[in-house]
DNA sequence: ATAGTTGCAAATTCTTTGCAAGCCA
DNA sequence: TGGCTTGCAAAGAATTTGCAACTAT
């Protein structure tokens, strides 16, 4: 194995467009100009979104590409999140997405006053997972683990008027 | 301390009433027969559940009480985990609720077949969730693991139809 | 009497779907 | 060409809100 890529940690032999071809390939579905411009757009930057980040960015950056749809924009992040290439949470009764191809296992921090994300890694809570599961006969497909509270700024600043729901 | 209550595992002083009588008079609000209906109803098994599920069970269950509108199982709700005396999560983008005032800290296994929630206790976690929040400057409120994966019983069915989502 | 509550209906927010027109293989 | 896609408008599902009537204190 020689080319391979380094997002963020984990070494992978494809980009994540030839990985999402391939998937669209292996499933009969098209390549077309606006899951492109999505994936693009989607491994443009590492922080956490959701479909309505998303859309605000594609119709922001007056992207040459052109505006996508909103349900395209929900189509296709569920087809990311089938390829391996999105993981995909639920926070606040809404769904938030993360790059999952290229980035190592990790779990979250989450700020109740600004709403942001922290990653951490610990394999200790991968190891317990196994455990548990074994012994209570479950088949494990993965797992999430969110650490609530205030995070460092917030507690400084006396009360930040919380960005409401905003979590890029 | 004489009098106290083991609803499964911990020992309270007051019974969930009792508490939330005391919370709501903390607060200025009424102690009205909407409220205690809920209260009773959602004390009188431990399984998880959603606002449907709550009113579905008041609505069924002819009870004398009389019906609650959805609106007032909605902000109930919400002043019951203010309360302490539920904790809520979000699962597949709604609101779950689960017993908090009386019961063990535990985590979840979630199985992604059926969609029931099992529980487990491991204190492993929280010692983990301590140790990144102190590295990270976190000031810990709570944590929430919850592993997905297949359970015993749906490994074992060849396809079962999945109660879609239900969590009751 | 007074302020907090309730229920109804309507509004919101997030996400999904039906379908005709459009585009990729 | 034929079938998968897209975008629009509308539908859905979960939750919240305005407000007049009601009730606990």
């Amino acid at each position: 194995m020689e080319d391979t890529f380094s997002l963020s940690g984990v070494k992978v032999a494809m980009t994540p467009m030839a990985r999402f071809e391939e998937f669209l390939r292996s499933r009969g579905k098209r390549i077309t100009q606006q899951r492109r411009t999505i994936l693009e757009q989607v491994f443009s930057h590492h922080e956490h979104f959701d479909a309505e980040n998303l859309l605000a960015e594609l119709a922001h950056e007056g992207k040459a590409n052109g505006k996508v749809s909103r349900p395209t924009v929900y189509r296709t992040l569920g087809e990311l999140v089938d390829a391996g290439l999105l993981r995909k949470m639920s926070l606040n009764n809404r769904s938030v997405y993360e790059h999952d191809y290229g980035y190592p296992q990790h779990d979250h921090l989450h700020c109740e006053k600004c709403n942001q994300l922290f990653e951490f890694q610990s394999n200790e809570v991968s190891s317990i997972r196994d455990n548990v599961a074994r012994q209570r006969n479950f088949r494990v497909t993965g797992h999430r683990l969110i650490i609530t509270g205030i995070c460092g700024d917030c507690m400084k600043s006396k009360s930040p008027p919380s960005r409401r729901l905003e979590m890029v």
